[in-house]
RNA sequence: UCCCCGAUAGCUCAAUGGUAGAGCGAGCGGCUGUUAACCGCUAGGUUCCAGGUUCGAGUCCUGGUCGGGGAGCCA
């Protein structure tokens, strides 16, 4: 009785079981040695290596459709039957003897088949997204994804978070992270129009504006208000116009808030986070990790694994303008209390002069967001105020992190929205959260694909999303 | 959005203003328990688009489209 196994719980049987595995080619390569040999490696992409499958011409085990097996290509899907055997020949611990391989699929034409057996570019691969997963690189991406996604809900499950399903569609234009794309039913056309010429969005489908979220944040606070530790991890869309290798307008976001935590807390649970998927990729995906390390970044795993073991380094941002100031590099944009680091400044401090991640803490209040907790004036000898607000910064990739300590002082609250030029009327039901029964709380949010570039190291994050979304690329 | 670079065979890239080339991939044959295989032969082109300069444009000029790197915005 033939078993129907998956090619990475074929790798792990005794030679001798008998087996069928279902997949697409990979490989082929011949042999007239022996009255015709063919080897034809399989992929079904459950792990990172295909298996080989000998197909014979002659002899005891000749396959009776063997010219078809001959003229295989890469793409073709086959079903084999046939037992694990140990390989006579270096490259492979096992392969398998075929007694029948079934040819599913063919493909029309070899020629132009996009992702042939050769190297493609990340950019031409782009191009053939509904192919690209095919290859080794995205084969390998797909499922660390895969395996990141999990760990992230097992991260916060064992310690009592739990998961809030936050809106994806949002009524206020006031959750504070940028541009966003508009939700809406009316003809673009010819809008039906109030007395004063606008918009009249009153007849639109929600009765009001409305627009995809930039963030989970304001609403998970609500549950966190309630449940104490939650967490979002969902897609966010932002309309910037961002041309960069770094951004998307559509990823996905994790965003804990834990209630009766201040920002040393939140620095925390960030380091203990990275730290997590840094171990389950290690642990979890070690055949897709080796790949990364010998072929994406030369000394991936190495470096992974000294983030894992060293202490994150906790950093005052005054202390790290006086670190930049005398650091005796010349930026191309100078270093000044008050003003937000550059990504320059931020590679310094954690490529550089640390060498390792490092969180930078309470902040100007000017250049950070109306919810972030204020501090006490003279918190870290700052010549300015500054809020309770978090960036955690990695080597290649920058930021990875940003959260804050929330304001949790109705009286405090207000008086920063007034200043941002803000109206409170916005935000009664986040205010109401500060009104029945406030609670310090604090939070962050991590950009999923950033973590991904991370813990691969890919260089472009379109290359760590199954359909990237960015400006004028939307296909798929 | 700003600065820089690029677009030629299925892919990666050559080609002084003067007949369009290679490697890989593909097809056929040879050799081999093969595995980045190797050897031979063959096929494969609207040189991104629209204008312009020129006897002549892949090459020079203008505009556009798309892609890459960097910056800003941020996660």
């Amino acid at each position: 009785m033939m078993t129907w196994m998956k090619v990475s719980e074929a790798f792990g049987a005794q030679p001798g079981t008998r087996l069928t595995i279902k997949g697409w080619v990979r490989t082929t390569r011949e042999s007239k040695a022996e009255g015709g040999l063919c080897f034809v490696g399989v992929s079904d992409g459950t792990c990172f290596d295909p298996i080989q499958v000998i197909a014979r011409g002659g002899g005891d085990g000749a396959l009776a459709n063997f010219d078809a097996v001959k003229h295989l290509t890469t793409g073709c899907s086959v079903e084999v039957d046939g037992t694990l055997v140990a390989s006579p020949a270096k490259g492979q611990a096992v392969e398998i003897a075929a007694d029948a391989v079934r040819v599913i699929g063919t493909v029309e034409n070899p020629d132009t088949y996009p992702v042939s057996n050769k190297r493609h570019t990340f950019e031409y691969l782009r191009e053939v997204a509904h192919l690209r997963v095919r290859t080794n690189t995205f084969g390998a991406v797909a499922r660390l994804r895969h395996c990141l996604s999990m760990a992230i809900h097992e991260f916060f499950d064992k310690r009592g978070f739990y998961y809030v399903h936050t809106p994806i569609v949002t009524g206020s234009d006031c959750e504070g992270a940028g541009q966003m794309f508009r939700v809406s039913t009316l003809d673009m056309a010819n809008p039906p129009r109030g007395a004063d010429g606008k918009v009249d969005f009153g007849q639109d489908f929600y009765g009001k504006e409305s627009h995809l979220t930039v963030s989970g944040q304001l609403n998970v606070e609500t549950h966190c208000c309630a449940l104490s530790r939650v967490y979002t991890f969902g897609p966010t869309f932002r309309a910037e116009n961002s041309n960069t290798s770094r951004h998307l307008s559509e990823f996905w976001m994790i965003e804990p808030e834990v209630a009766f935590c201040d920002l040393m807390g939140d620095s925390v649970l960030a380091e203990d986070f990275i730290k997590h998927l840094i171990d389950a990729a290690l642990t979890r995906r070690g055949d897709d990790m080796k790949f990364f390390d010998e072929r994406i970044e030369k000394g991936l795993i190495e470096r992974l694994r000294h983030v894992l073991e060293t202490p994150f380094r906790r950093l005052p941002y005054t202390e790290a303008v006086a670190i930049l100031e005398k650091s005796g590099k010349t930026f191309e944009y100078p270093v000044k209390w008050g003003t937000d680091l550059q990504s320059e400044h931020e590679r310094y401090l954690t490529e550089e002069h640390f060498k390792q991640p490092v969180i930078l803490m309470n902040y100007p209040k000017q250049i950070k967001a109306f919810y972030m907790r204020l501090n006490d004036t003279g918190t870290d000898n700052a010549p300015g105020q500054t809020v309770a607000a978090m960036d955690v910064l990695v080597p290649k990739i920058g930021e990875i992190i940003g959260g804050s300590q929330r304001e949790e002082r109705l009286d405090v609250l207000d008086s920063r929205i007034v200043e941002m030029g803000l109206n409170p009327k916005d935000y009664w039901w986040y205010r109401d959260l500060r009104r029945y029964g406030t609670v310090p709380h604090a939070g962050f949010g991590l950009g999923f694909e950033r973590a991904m570039m991370f813990l691969t190291g890919m260089q472009n994050i379109r290359d760590v999303i199954p359909f990237p979304r960015a400006p004028r690329q939307c296909d798929f």
